[in-house]
DNA sequence: GCTCTAACCTAATCATCGG
DNA sequence: CCGATGATTAGGTTAGAGC
């Protein structure tokens, strides 16, 4: 239909800018004859408003309940949409060669494939075809607990967002879309700054609607800088869940304002949004065209940010609009009781340094888990600090696996079984496919880690190239499901986060667990890697039951496909604010 | 720079389920 | 029957990837 609906998206950046110009108070903003003029403003002055249109790709600023302008503007940061994926024929062909042998297969199989294609297992899923009658799980009300606080912070939650969310609540990813999608039809009322529901009747800005650039999901997340830099930590913890905080220049350090009316944006990473780096053109502020009134804003946008100096345009994504860990908890790097499904940097930091101070958890060694039907994404799988070992190099492991680049710069050096790729392109008749570039050796890698006997840290750090990377890259693993606000490169989020030992954890990230990396298949003496797939579909991997099968019935995968088991995830909701605590 | 298209959106609609 | 809710479809925009 095609009515104006989405048209929201198109509308705000210069073009309607003007319509979107009613800040609060109107005309006692200063107009500066350029957005240098504004930029090149003493930070903690930004209350001048720009009459130009900004640059495309620049956000806006806004101003916060009293009308205050409190953001800097920047580029407009391609956080909140899924880095597309454009499978090459090759890849199209494995996956339907795939799906031709077994519709449904199950997660070791798309994990394998998946690494093997270079791509998410997510995106592998993706590609399968729904069964019929195929649904989701009716959500149950926790779920919808946990739908609804992330709705009313946020409307439009990103790519990033909703995965997480479909790791807290164990519902696929587009079913949370599609949720989102549904609730804002049916519940414009609810919006975060907005009770009346003036924000929802209009349709957000495209700048408005995006995460904050720190959040990206599909390519990798910008590497946050230290939190101090663009918030203080002390402040932080105040902030209630769920409560964007926002920092107004020139307030003292820490001062919360508190939720704004209005939304504004962050200064993305130049690296992210400069490709040529050359430097992004000077940051702006708030202009009238960005501010608007409470009416006239999606306040449930992503809006939350910091005000930061051009200096550190990447430190300042302190709060995760779209997900419960960045809000109200401290930065990245700042350990906070987290659940520890909950890959936020601070549930991240209380793993490591859970695990360098406290026994692995229980659980099998590292390598038991995909080759002996054990799928990592069990209970009982290797735990995290195991994950961390095998990806430090410890024996036993093929190494590091830094995303799929990893994975295949190991598996090839291993002798033995052909591809998963080739034999299912094989099957189909298809040519084998070259395969994405194999990326920095994951030999290379281990033997990094293995120079010298530091920290458990500095193994990972090695193990996982996270000294590498220098700030947001866009490198291989732009395709993986990101980790949002996650300290360190994507490798290290995706070798660490999807270690099955993290509850909640999906299980290892195509090309990503050191866990599935170590029991990788490609071993000298494994079976077809396609004999497996059809071993498998026969026995691990039964299909999923729709809702009402009997519970026998739903098999394997369906265990598998569970981020979250009933107790895990029910810790996780007595450890949500608001939760009537443990045991109700 | 241009084209293609994935990703995302709204609006309308249908299907299902429970009261 | 009706309301709530999940899912689908149609049609649109935006922006990334590839040429």
């Amino acid at each position: 239909m095609a009515s104006s609906g989405s048209s929201g998206t198109s509308s705000v950046t210069a073009n309607t800018a003007s319509a979107r110009v009613s800040p609060a108070k109107p005309g006692s903003l200063p107009l500066a004859s350029s957005w240098k003029e504004i930029w090149e403003q003493p930070h903690g002055d930004v209350s001048m408003a720009c009459p130009l249109p900004p640059p495309d790709g620049w956000k806006h600023a806004a101003v916060d309940r009293s009308g205050v302008v409190v953001f800097t503007v920047g580029p407009v940061a391609t956080g909140s949409r899924r880095r597309r994926l454009v499978l090459r024929l090759s890849q199209k062909d494995a996956l339907q060669a795939l799906f031709q042998q077994n519709p449904y297969p199950g997660i070791a199989t798309r994990e394998r494939l998946a690494r093997e294609l270079g791509i998410a297992e997510s995106r592998v899923q993706e590609t399968r075809p729904e069964r019929p009658g195929e649904r989701g799980p009716v959500v149950s009300p926790s779920q919808t607990s946990i739908l609804v606080q992330a709705f009313r912070r946020d409307r439009f939650p990103g790519i990033a967002a909703r995965e997480e969310l479909a790791r807290q609540t164990g519902i696929p990813e587009p079913r949370i879309q599609v949720w989102f999608q549904n609730r804002r039809a049916r519940h414009p009322q609810q919006s975060p700054s907005a009770p009346g529901g003036a924000a929802a009747t209009t349709p957000p800005a495209p700048e408005d609607r995006r995460t904050p650039p720190a959040v990206q999901s599909t390519s990798p997340p910008l590497r946050p800088s230290p939190p101090q830099e663009s918030m203080p930590p002390s402040a932080a913890p105040a902030a209630p869940f769920g409560a964007p905080a926002f920092w107004v220049p020139g307030t003292a350090p820490g001062v919360c304002v508190g939720q704004p009316l209005m939304i504004f944006m962050v200064q993305p990473s130049p690296g992210a949004l400069w490709p040529s780096g050359k430097p992004p053109p000077p940051a702006q502020v708030a202009g009238p065209w960005a501010v608007s009134s409470p009416a006239g804003t999606a306040l449930g946008q992503p809006g939350q940010g910091a005000i930061l100096p051009p200096a550190q345009p990447e430190a300042h994504i302190p709060r995760w609009p779209g997900s419960p860990y960045g809000e109200g908890a401290a930065p990245p790097l700042e350990p906070q009781p987290q659940p520890r499904s909950l890959p936020s940097p601070t549930s991240l930091l209380d793993e490591l340094l859970a695990a360098a101070g406290a026994p692995a958890s229980p659980g099998p060694s590292p390598g038991a888990a995909a080759d002996h039907g054990v799928d990592p994404a069990l209970p009982g799988a290797p735990s995290l600090l195991d994950g961390l070992l095998v990806a430090a190099g410890a024996p036993a492991s093929p190494g590091p696996s830094p995303g799929a680049a990893a994975d295949h710069g190991v598996d090839p050096a291993l002798p033995g079984a052909p591809s998963l790729l080739d034999e299912l392109l094989a099957a189909a008749g298809a040519p084998a496919s070259p395969g994405p570039s194999p990326g920095p050796s994951a030999v290379a890698v281990q033997q990094a880690a293995l120079a010298g006997t530091p920290s458990l840290l500095e193994q990972i750090s090695a193990a996982t190239g996270i000294h590498a990377t220098p700030g947001p890259s866009l490198g291989p693993c732009a395709g993986e499901r990101a980790h949002l606000a996650l300290p360190g490169s994507p490798s290290v989020q995706v070798a660490l986060l999807a270690a099955p030992g993290i509850p909640g954890s999906p299980g290892p990230f195509p090309g990503s667990s050191p866990v599935v990396a170590g029991a990788h298949p490609a071993f000298p003496g494994s079976p077809s890697l396609l004999e497996e797939i059809l071993a498998a579909t026969a026995t691990r991997d039964t299909p999923w039951s729709p809702p009402g099968a009997p519970a026998w019935d739903e098999g394997v995968e369906a265990t598998l496909e569970a981020p979250l088991s009933e107790e895990d995830y029910q810790a996780l909701l007595d450890m949500l604010p608001g939760s009537p605590g443990p045991g109700a």
